[in-house]
Order: structure tokens, then C-alpha cells, then sequence
DNA sequence: CGAACGTCTTGAATCGGTTCAATAATAGGC
DNA sequence: GCCTATTATTGAACCGATTCAAGACGTTCG
């Protein structure tokens, strides 16, 4: 089998044109007379030419027209994960319209991560910063290409970045239960720090690495307080996303003199694993306890009950990061999207 | 910002060395004298350089380490579809374990599709062929890179594939019903040719474009011969995947003198919404009636009640077609890989 | 002291195209 | 017919690295 023999120069030498315009044909094929057109492409098919290598001409150009979605995590994260997953649909709706396309790029150790980020061919990254992601951040900007950061993170201002006010969403939620009636509250936490897990105080709030979980307690501490509820009486365990972190944080959370009624989850996923190991338990939802998540992965809408929560644009997050990348003229670009409170069955009044 | 500004020959001359020590301070260390590497390095921090551009090296190693997943389906399909989730899962697992690159290619209209896998920057193609197949081998097959088809479609012999035994898992579903003692059977059928829907029968099935569904129903027919089953008593619907064309082709199946006690769905989504459909109408499965699927997607296992199926092992098929791909000899390769027939609560007897 | 050997380094070729200024050929206008 | 536009084609430079045969330098050994 005939790979990789002939190269365009060979098809321009056996039809008698210069290389010049054997690339016209291909390229611009308007630029050259549809004889010569003609003859050029038949050679081209008897030679078996496979047309314009896409590495020739990526040099010259500098465009791939491609960018890179990178993360931390394996691979299979972008299908599994539901949140990864409605981003990666605006992602790749946005590809598409654009006419982008699309690489995925990860690695499970760091080293490897770099050569991954270091040699994918493409114009810019999204980088998806869940765990790891200073690691990543950095990574990325050894590259030299635009890139933006998908959770805030850090409040690194230097980077671009596209996220969503976490605090007021917290608030939102919060607020939701203390107009229900709700005074006693507890909190399901995501990790503040890496590979954290257990109960949490002040302390390890404010030193917190992730910010999302920090202005996520952050925000439920100040929207309770204005219903007098001092932060020192919610119970709050840092969970791992876990099934397992979830029940122990359950446990946790449920083990005072006087248990909550209503439990704030700060993701969908954790309060998912609530809502089930609260069945488990014999709680009825909303009517024994409520719970509210956060994030909006399209899952919640149809468990049971169906999850009130705390509703991020995911996809259109996603849409603006490739737009961001794709227009990319060298400045920062920093934007945050607004959050909406999405009232299902998974709350109601205490005692309802 | 000083993009790109800076390439190896820069670093070179700067460092005083020639550009063949340069390159090697970053692709093969160990041949160059600590002493000079440092200085190289220190240049390179010097001078911003952003580490051997993946373009140059590409040219001239010419492998890109990657491989594409094509599909003429719209970019989000791969997020969205579960058959096409399962699947990337095993394929970006062993892209993971191989350090290989992942690119998603596609595109709704078939003259950017063909540009697109023109230029997509990677060593080999994985083909889901769902939707017009054909078109998308010879888009590929132009390119002359390696590629592995996924549904075997035509028996086109000159292709590398891998895909299952329809027949036989047609036949494992059938069999199980009639040994249930099931005797009066629908079929709610995936599309024979593009974009049909409607009653079926033998000879569209016989002139079929998509060989999976003809096998399909090849194989049901055979096996229920043996119960002394005629095909012509059996109401066939060809579906279009959608809620609402299974609805109607339940409308159809049903409609008979003597409705079917058990329905051969020729895939899980199509089982699925019939199973929903079912419940509309009250009807109990599978007490009033049986659903079998195809497919064994996990959903499957979750949805009420938990559908009996042949399950496909769709992570397989990924990894081997990764495999196929990353290991191509230039030989032709095809596979079938073995079905399984997953008993769950949407079949037991008629009458039960 | 010279030969033989290792270890680094160099310079040039190469990968496969695109692009553009310059040139050639053709057509059109007067 | 001659001059000017217009259109097609050419040839060479260039994109940014890697690779490898050949050369430089320093050591070791007889």
C-alpha cells in the first residue's frame, strides 16, 4: 500500500505545472484556469495523491483551527461527569457553528499532562480547572497560546477566565430555605482543599484553596445571617463527591441534639448522593427535610424528587469560552454569568 | 505581548550554539553537556521561549500522536448519545493508557465533514457510522490513514471494522421470549434505509442500506421460525429513533386483532421510549406485555422497570478500534465481538 | 608522542506544503 | 498593430522544528 509516497510536488512535476500552482489547485482552485485545473487533479488521482497534507500546511499557516479542552482528570471525565458533560455540548455546539475543532487533551500524572498540553496542535485551551487546577493553569501558560480558565479559582487576574458569581447563587439558595421557614441548616460541602474530607470550621473556609467552595459557604453564611442565624450552629462537612464522603457527611451533619431540615449541598452531585442515602434512611423530601443543590446538571430534573437548586448556564459557559479563544486579541477577558434558583420538589417548609 | 516572536534558531543563536543543540537541549537532553543545556535554558527563559513549537516537529516526525473519532452526527452527539458515551469511554481510556491524543471530528453538512477529516491532525480515524456511513468511509478513506470502521454497515470486506453479531444477539432476544412462551411478537425496528419510517416489510428489508438493522430482524426471524413463528404474522415499524416515530409504530404494532405479548426493540433508545409509552397507556411491563432491547446501554439498568437487552460491549469495541488504529500494519483488520443477553424485569411470560 | 577512541557540536538537508513578487501570456482598446 | 490591462503561472523564500553524517575536541593508552 502506496502511503505517504507522493507529495505534492511529485503530482506538480508529472503534470508539468510548478509547485505554485499545483497548490492553487488544491488551495484556490479559482486562481487557475480550468484546464490546467483539470489536468492537475487527474494526474493527482492516477499518482494517488490524498490531497494537501494538513501538516504542510498547518506550518505555513499557523492555524490549526482547533482548540483543546484540558483537564486534570482522565479522559473519560468528559463523558462521564454531567456537569463536563452539558459544558462540553456548548462547547462543541460552538465548534461546530465555528467550524472549530475539537481536541481533547488530559492525563492522569502531571508529567505527562505537560507533554499532552505541550504538544496538542491546536490555536488555544479551555481549560476545565476542577482538581489541580493551578497545576494546569500553569502548564497552559508555558505554552504561549490563549487559554481560559473555566472555574475562577484563584482570583489570579492575569488569566482569562469565565465563571459564575458562586456567592450570590449561595445566597439565592439560602435565601430560599430561611423564606420557607428554615432555621436550622446543614451544609454538604465540596472540597475546599484537595483531597480534603471531614468536618469544617471557619478557619479551613477562610485558608480554603478552591474559592468556589469557599464563596459558595461564604454566601450561605451571609444570607442566613440576615435571617439571625449564626454560621457557628450549621454543621458543615467537606465532602469528596463521593457516594461514601456524602453518607459520612450525612452522618455528620445529622448527628446533633437538633438536626437540620434543611440541607444545603454545594453540587448537584452531592446532593443527588443526599437524596438517595436520605430515602435509604427513611426521610421523606421535602416533607422530613429539604435540600437544595447547585450547579444544574440536567439529572436533577429528573430524580426523585426532582432537585431544587441553584442553576448555572453550563452550556453557555462553554459557548463563551470557545468564542473567547476564537477572538482572542491578546487581552484578559474575565466574565461571570449569572445564576438562577431553580425551585423543584426537593424543598418545602419544615414540617410541610 | 510577544507571541510566537521567538522560535528555536533564536534560542540558538543567542546561546551561541547551532540550532541541532538547541533542539537537542529539548528533545534529547542526555546528549548535550549540562554546562551548555544550562545556558541553553537560561537563554530560553531569557528570551520567553515558549519550548519546541508541536507544528515544526510534527513536519518532520510526522506523527501526531493522536487519533480522530469521526461521525457525520453533530459534534455533540459524543456527549450526548449513551451508546456514543460508552464508547468514547473505552476509546479515551485507551488513548490514556497509550498517551495518545483524542480529536473529535464531525460536521452536519458533508462538505465541511470531508474538510474537516481532510485536515484533522492525526494519525488515524475511529468511524461511527450511524447516520450516513458510507459517505463518511470514502471521506475517509480519501485521506489514506489508517481508520476502523464501527458498525460494519456493508459488508465491505476492503475496510478494517469491528462490530458484533447482530444476528446472533438478535436471535439470544427472541429466543428468550419465545421460551417465556411468548408466540405473538412486534417489532419495533431502527432505520433499514435513511431517514424511512413506517410499516416494513420484506422486501425493504431485504433491500436495506444499514445491514445492522436487517441483521436484526434476520435474526429474530430466524430464531422464531423455530417456534413455528411465520414472519408475516409479525408487525414490523421502522422507527426513526424519536419519541415521537416509536409512538406511532406502537400505535401500529398493537393495532392488530391479536396485539403482540412481547415487543423486539432494535435498540434501548427505541425500548426506552416505548417503555414510557407503554406506561401512558397503562399497560404493565411486563405483566400485560414484554420489552426486549438492544444495545445495553447503562441507562438501561436504571430505567423502570430495568430493561432485559443484549448487551454490546460497546468500551470493548472502543478500545480495540484505539488499538486497531494505534497498531495498523497497513492489514486489513475485522472483529466481531460476542453479545450477551442481560436478563432484567421487562420480560417474563404472557399473562405472568 | 601519536593513534585510537569517546563525547559533543555543527551545518545542512528535510519534512510538505503556502505565499507572494515577478514574469509571461492573453485579451481588449484605440 | 501597439500599448495597456488582466489573468495565469513560476520560482524561491519560508514556516519551525529534527536528524544525521561529519568534524572538533579532549582523553587514554601503547
Amino acid at each position: 500500500m502506496a502511503r505517504d509516497l507522493v507529495r505534492l510536488s511529485d503530482v506538480a512535476k508529472a503534470a508539468g505545472v510548478s509547485q505554485g500552482t499545483a497548490s492553487n489547485v488544491f488551495s484556490r482552485p479559482d486562481l487557475v484556469r480550468p484546464e490546467v485545473r483539470e489536468r492537475v487533479h487527474k494526474t493527482a488521482r492516477e499518482l494517488g495523491y490524498a490531497g494537501p497534507d494538513p501538516r504542510g500546511r498547518l506550518l505555513r499557516a499557523g492555524k490549526s483551527n482547533a482548540i483543546g479542552v484540558a483537564t486534570a482528570e482522565p479522559l473519560s471525565y468528559f463523558f462521564e461527569d454531567p456537569f463536563a458533560r452539558v459544558l462540553m455540548q456548548g462547547i462543541s455546539e460552538a465548534c461546530d457553528a465555528r467550524g472549530a475543532g475539537l481536541a481533547l487533551v488530559s492525563a492522569r500524572n502531571s508529567e505527562r499532562l505537560s507533554w499532552n498540553i505541550q504538544s496538542a496542535l491546536v490555536d488555544g485551551f479551555v481549560l476545565l480547572c476542577i482538581e489541580n487546577g493551578e497545576k494546569l493553569v500553569e502548564l497552559t501558560r508555558e505554552r504561549q497560546l490563549p487559554f481560559v480558565a473555566l472555574a475562577l479559582g484563584k482570583p489570579d487576574d492575569t488569566i482569562s477566565a469565565i465563571g459564575v458569581d458562586d456567592y450570590a447563587g449561595a445566597q439565592m439558595a439560602a435565601r430560599h430555605l430561611a423564606q420557607l421557614g428554615h432555621r436550622r441548616f446543614g451544609i454538604l460541602a465540596i472540597e475546599f482543599d484537595e483531597a480534603h474530607e471531614g468536618p469544617v470550621n471557619g478557619a479551613a473556609i477562610a485558608g480554603a484553596t478552591y474559592s468556589t467552595a469557599r464563596d459558595r459557604a461564604y454566601g450561605y453564611f451571609e444570607e442566613l445571617a440576615l435571617y439571625g442565624i449564626d454560621r457557628e450552629t450549621i454543621p458543615i462537612y467537606e465532602t469528596r463527591s463521593t457516594a461514601d464522603s456524602v453518607r459520612r457527611g450525612l452522618d455528620h451533619i445529622l448527628s446533633g441534639a437538633e438536626p437540620p431540615t434543611a440541607i444545603l449541598a454545594m453540587s448537584d452531585r452531592v446532593a443527588m448522593f443526599a437524596l438517595e442515602m436520605l430515602a435509604e434512611r427513611g426521610f421523606r423530601v421535602p416533607q422530613d427535610i429539604s435540600v437544595v443543590g447547585f450547579d444544574g446538571v440536567p439529572e436533577a430534573a429528573t430524580v426523585n424528587p426532582p432537585l431544587t437548586t441553584v442553576v448555572q448556564p453550563i452550556a453557555e459557559i462553554g459557548r463563551r469560552a470557545v468564542k473567547t479563544i476564537l477572538e482572542h486579541d491578546g487581552s484578559v477577558h474575565r466574565e461571570s454569568l449569572p445564576l438562577e434558583l431553580m425551585v423543584r420538589n426537593s424543598t418545602a417548609g419544615p414540617g410541610a
